[in-house]
DNA sequence: GCGTAGCGATGCTTTTCAGGCATGGCTCTC
DNA sequence: GAGAGCCATGCCTGAAAAGCATCGCTACGC
C-alpha cells in the first residue's frame, strides 16, 4: 500500500464516480480503477459497491476514507513541519541565559520573536555562566545568553559581544556610599564586599580581579548564589556589590546604584554557543532578534 | 512522496547505515540511496549528514522520523481497522430493543458478546416497537429485538422469531384474579384493562385484539406509555393487565403474575432488520449470540 | 421498446521508475 | 600505504503504473 493508493480512493470517494475522479487527480479512469482495486486486494475487503450509475462507500469503505484521509493530511503536517523546521519557524530553543544583564534585551527580542515566529518554542533557564558553558558543551542548550566567560572556561565555546556596559556599585540607601553621585575603586577597597559565589560565577571573579588590579584586594563579606541573594545581603547593610550597571534596571528601589568612576573594565553581555552542535535556522533567527534589541539598549 | 519513502527514511535512520538497512529492506543498497535522495529532494531538506563511517540525523531528519512512524504505524492501523470491520470485531452496532420481553436473553448475548469482541460498541436504545420499525427503515439502527411487529407495520422489514411467549395476567396482590392459580380471558373480560398506548404499541393492542376475538371486548382504563407506569398504574388497582409471561422478571415483587390458561395467542419475540440497509458483519454476529442466548431462556 | 448516454471493467501497449549490478570516491584504521 | 567500510553514481533491466481503445451493463428518454 502507497499514498497514492489512499489519494485515488480518497478522491473516488469523495466524487462517488471513477470518471471525475480520474480527471481530477490528471490520470485515465482505468488506471485510476485499477489502483483502487488493487488497493482492495491488498487490504481484502471491498471499499465500493460498483453500481451503473457510480459507486457507493460500504461500511468498510466509510471507515477507510476517514482513516485515510487523516494519514494523508498527516504526511502533508509532517512535510510541512520539517520544512518549517528548516526555515526557522518551527521547532524548540533551549536557551540559557543570566537573568540580570539580560533584562533589557531579552524582553522585547523574546516579544518580537514570538510574533514574528509563533511555531517555535522558547524554553529559558536561568542558569549560572558556569552552568550555561556547560549546558552547552553537553548540546542540552542551542544559545546562551550570558556575560563573556573566561577563556578557560569557554573551550569549544564562541562568544559574540551584544552589549559592553560599564561597571556600577550598589549599596544601602544608608550607607555612606550613597551620597556619592559616582564611586571610584579607592572608596570600594574600604568596605566590605557581597559578591558571588567563586564555584559557580567564575567570570564574576574574574572581573572583580580585574577591577581592583593594581588597587587594594577587596574585602570579601560574602558570596551570594543568586542576585536576590546578594540584594538582601547588600540591603541588610553586610557590605556592597560591585555589579553592571544594567542591574540597576533588576534590582528594584531596596539599594541605591552609582556608577563606578575609574574603571576600565567592562562586562561584555552577549551570544554563547558550542563551537560543534548545530545552532538551528530557528535559533540564527532568535539571534537576529537578540541583536536587534542588544541595538535598542540604552545604557 | 510514497509511504515507500517513509520505510525506508525509517529503516535508514533507525539502523543509520544504508548497507545494513538495504540488507533488512531486501533491496539493494543504491536503490536504497537512491530512494532516500529522492525523498529529501522532494520535501527540500537534507535529513541525514552522510559519513564516511554511516549517516547520523540533522534536526529536521529527527523530526521527520518521528512523524513517519506515526504515519506508517497509522497506515498499518487503518488497514487493521478495515479488515477487524470486515470480520465483525471492530464498529459500533446501533440496537433498538423493547426492555421486557428481551430481558432473559440480552443480557447473558451481551456479556458473551462484549466478552467475545470488546471492539464492538453496542449501543442500547430502549423504545416502542414502532419507534424502533422506523429507525430501522430510516437506517438509524442495525437491528431490533423486539414483538414482531404488526404486517400493515412490517413494511420493508423482516423478522426471524427468537422466543414464543405465551401470556399472563398481572395484577395487584391484593386483587380478586391474584387468589387463582390462572386466568382465563373470560376473567379478563370482568376487570378494567391497563394496556400500553395504541399509537406507540400498535403490536401490543393488535395482540389484545387477537386475545379477545370471540369474547366479549375488553374494557381499557388507562393506556401507558411506558412498562413502569403501567406497574404502577397495576399496582394502585387501576386493573390489571395482559403481559407476555416474561415480563414477570421485570415486574418485581409489586404486582402477582398469573399464566392466562385458555389463549392460543403468543408473543413472538425476535429480530427485526431492514430488508434494505446492510447488517455488518458485527451485527451478524450479535445475531448469532442473541440465538444461542434464546435457546437457553427457559419460559 | 429500442437507442443512447453514462459509468466502470478489461485487454493491450507504452512509459515511467524502482531495483539490481558494477564501480568509484572518500575516510578511517591498521 | 593498503585495505575495509560506507555511500554515491552510471547503466541496465523489469515491474508496474498509466494510457488508449473497447466492452458490458443499466437507466433513461423518445
Amino acid at each position: 500500500m502507497e499514498l497514492r493508493h489512499l489519494r485515488y480512493f480518497v478522491r473516488v470517494a469523495e466524487d462517488l464516480n471513477f470518471t471525475k475522479a480520474a480527471a481530477a487527480l490528471h490520470v485515465a479512469q482505468p488506471a485510476l480503477s485499477r489502483q483502487v482495486q488493487d488497493l482492495e486486494d491488498e487490504i481484502g475487503v471491498d471499499l465500493l459497491l460498483r453500481g451503473p450509475r457510480g459507486v457507493s462507500l460500504t461500511a468498510e469503505g466509510k471507515l477507510f476514507v476517514a482513516e485515510a484521509q487523516l494519514i494523508l493530511a498527516h504526511a502533508d503536517a509532517a512535510v510541512e513541519k520539517v520544512r518549517a523546521l528548516a526555515r526557522g519557524e518551527y521547532g524548540t530553543l533551549q536557551i540559557g541565559y543570566a537573568p540580570s544583564p539580560t533584562a533589557d534585551m531579552l524582553p522585547p527580542a523574546l516579544a518580537a520573536f514570538r510574533k514574528a515566529v509563533p511555531r517555535v518554542t522558547i524554553h529559558l533557564h536561568d542558569l549560572a555562566g558556569d552552568e550555561i558553558s556547560h549546558g552547552l558543551r553537553s548540546g542540552y542548550l542551542e544559545l546562551g545568553l550570558m556575560v563573556r566567560p573566561l577563556e578557560e572556561n569557554a573551550e569549544g565555546l564562541t562568544f559574540e559581544t551584544l552589549l559592553r556596559v560599564p561597571l556600577a556599585v550598589a549599596c544601602a540607601p544608608d550607607h555612606p556610599l550613597a551620597k556619592l553621585r559616582s564611586v571610584k575603586i579607592q572608596h570600594l577597597a574600604d568596605h566590605p564586599l557581597v559578591v558571588f559565589r567563586r564555584s559557580d560565577y567564575s567570570d564574576y571573579h574574574h572581573m572583580l580581579n580585574a577591577v581592583f588590579a593594581g588597587h587594594a584586594s577587596p574585602q570579601i563579606a560574602v558570596e551570594c548564589d543568586s542576585m536576590s541573594s546578594l540584594i538582601t545581603e547588600v540591603a541588610g547593610g553586610r557590605g556592597v556589590a560591585l555589579l553592571s550597571r544594567l542591574a540597576e534596571r533588576v534590582i528594584g528601589t531596596r539599594l541605591v546604584v552609582r556608577p563606578l568612576q575609574d574603571s576600565t573594565v567592562f562586562q561584555e553581555v552577549g551570544l554563547c554557543r558550542a563551537v560543534k552542535g548545530d545552532v538551528t535556522p530557528a535559533g540564527e533567527k532568535f539571534c537576529d532578534y537578540l541583536r536587534q534589541a542588544a541595538n535598542n539598549v540604552k545604557i
